[in-house]
DNA sequence: GGGCCCGCAGGG
DNA sequence: CCCTGCGGGCCC
């Protein structure tokens, strides 16, 4: 029922209450709220709901496509009887036909995954993914800011910087052109061990979150299909190097290195910094990516690092109006601005549901020592085995039943700590845990919405730290009300209000079904 | 906890 | 087309 049959028959349609998917009655990702974006029951590829005529489903694998979303897009529905989406077509020279022999096409001929005995599946994860959405509002040689990220914004994967078009290489710590300069770098703190040989330069190869020493790319052993590797041979002032150079205000020396004489005049640099940077940066964020701002190149030269080969090495410094996340000034902000980790769509669903099902398998395990896997299994982010959510996923009373402390699953220690801009709430939450069931009655209180009297239901997490039904909040907002309905701190017209996916996921388990009918 | 090594995006 | 690359998940 879901194919398409002819054209012009559109099983997606959300006017004739027929809308159903792949999670029954109502799409378990988005419960089929239609201001939600959705690729599970939406569009795969831009989530929106929008269109739902131009939305074509995949014959394999029952995703939803906008015909304008695909690459390249299509200006119809096909014909054809049957459609396959880019990630389940099969290329027509991979086709075997009868008579024919296995071949292959060139690009994945090429492939290291062509020519490899490995079982292992690279398909999913954050490292081989590739991007679903792209930065078009500006070029991506766009120097400066991109509209619309404040300073402080943070990604957990670096695939999502590159979508929001703030840093676009997927690994390179270093975007630019040789002949024009660098648009943005990151600071992962890969080169730890590359400080100067001389001790008294240490200060200088230290981040000072102001000002910062990177280290250029290339003279790496990459052999093994390895994205970054022990330095070999010299690093040369070309490619990403010679760009970066092109920003300093000073003529290009690629024997010397130059210093600018006035550094602002140099072209700007975003600067990313990495939470991997953490182990020789008290700058680096938490967790994640941080966007930290425009930085400027005052001087850049060679040098011979630990490893006994040149390197090039730059020094940065900020420019930037807008205060570093990590002052004072930047942090109240991030916190106006309600700025925190963002994750990829379905992301901590995912993990969550990753994480009961690995406690499934061990316990499989346990019970029946012959169950193998065979390692030829594919895996999927989400391959749809949830079981009826009828029950708490978690935490009862422990065996007695008479007074114990209430006990946590780990995803859900995890999920409450995701939950930054509740922290408060939670803190004060979670000192009722030893109360046992008085714990819930707390739970449920601290998260009761100021309109309904109600749990909160798809929460919004306002900027002043209050959690209010969306639709509650939608209510007001059509009544011209545009302030916090607890505190009444002004949100301003045109406040996106965006979910709070994760307390969603969290009440969802300690009130299985309380969303039921509403 | 460290090593292995994949697809993808970008420049040239 | 080619080459490069301060990711990241999984296996040992």
């Amino acid at each position: 029922m879901y194919k398409i049959e002819k054209p012009g028959a559109y099983p997606l349609t959300f006017g004739d209450g027929d809308f159903k998917r792949k999670s029954g009655p109502e799409c378990k990702h988005c419960r089929a709220d239609p201001d939600k974006e959705c690729r599970f029951c939406s569009c795969y590829l831009c989530g929106g709901k929008q269109d739902a005529h131009m939305q074509l489903l995949c014959d394999e694998c029952n995703m939803a496509y906008h015909i304008y979303c695909l690459n390249p897009p299509l200006s119809k529905i096909p014909e054809d009887e049957d459609w396959y989406c880019p990630s389940c077509k099969n290329d027509s020279n991979e086709v075997v036909k009868a008579g024919e022999k296995l071949k292959q096409s060139k690009k994945k001929a090429k492939m290291p995954s062509a020519s490899t005995e490995s079982q292992r599946d690279w398909g999913k994860g954050m490292a081989c993914v590739g991007r679903t959405k792209e930065c078009t509002i500006v070029p991506s040689n766009h120097y400066g800011p991109i509209p619309g990220v404040p300073v402080g914004t943070t990604w957990k994967f670096r695939v999502q910087v590159s979508e929001a078009g703030v840093h676009r290489p997927h690994v390179g710590g270093i975007h630019g052109r040789s002949n024009d300069g660098a648009y943005s770098l990151v600071l992962a703190g890969g080169f730890e061990d590359e400080v100067s040989v001389k001790p008294k330069d240490n200060l200088l190869a230290q981040d000072r979150g102001d000002e910062f020493t990177y280290t250029g790319s290339g003279g790496r052993d990459l052999s093994g299909n390895k994205r970054i590797g022990e330095h070999s041979f010299d690093q040369t002032l070309t490619h990403m190097n010679r760009a970066l150079a092109l920003n300093c205000d000073a003529p290009l020396d690629d024997k010397n290195g130059a210093e600018s004489k006035n550094w602002r005049a140099g072209k700007p640099v975003r600067v990313v910094r990495s939470s991997k940077g953490r182990r020789i940066s008290k700058y680096a964020p938490e967790e994640g990516n941080r966007y930290d701002g425009i930085y400027k190149v005052v001087k850049y030269w060679p040098e011979i690092g630990k490893c006994g080969f040149l390197v090039w090495r730059y020094l940065l410094r900020r420019d930037d109006v807008e205060p570093a996340p990590w002052t004072s000034e930047g942090m109240e902000r991030s916190k106006k601005l309600g700025l925190s980790v963002q994750y990829p769509e379905g992301y901590l669903e995912a993990m969550a549901s990753k994480e009961k099902k690995d406690k499934v398998k061990k316990q499989t395990v346990k019970q029946e020592p012959t169950t193998q896997s065979n390692g030829n299994q594919k895996r999927t982010i989400d391959d749809g085995t949830e079981e009826p959510t009828n029950t708490p996923k978690a935490m009862r009373m422990g065996d007695g039943g008479k007074g114990e402390a209430f006990q946590l699953t780990q995803e859900q220690q995890w999920l409450i700590r995701e939950d930054c801009m509740n922290q408060k709430l939670w803190d004060e939450v979670l000192s009722s845990l030893k109360e046992g069931p008085n714990f819930l009655k707390k739970l449920e209180q601290s998260f009761m919405c100021v309109c309904c009297q109600e749990l909160v239901y798809q929460p919004v997490t306002t900027e002043c730290l209050h959690n209010v039904c969306k639709s509650c909040l939608q209510r007001s907002f059509r009544a011209e009300v545009f302030t916090c309905p607890a505190c009444r701190y002004d949100l301003g017209k045109g406040y996106t209000m965006a979910p709070n996916k994760v307390l969603q996921t969290l009440l969802d388990q300690f009130f299985p079904g309380y969303s039921k009918g509403r």
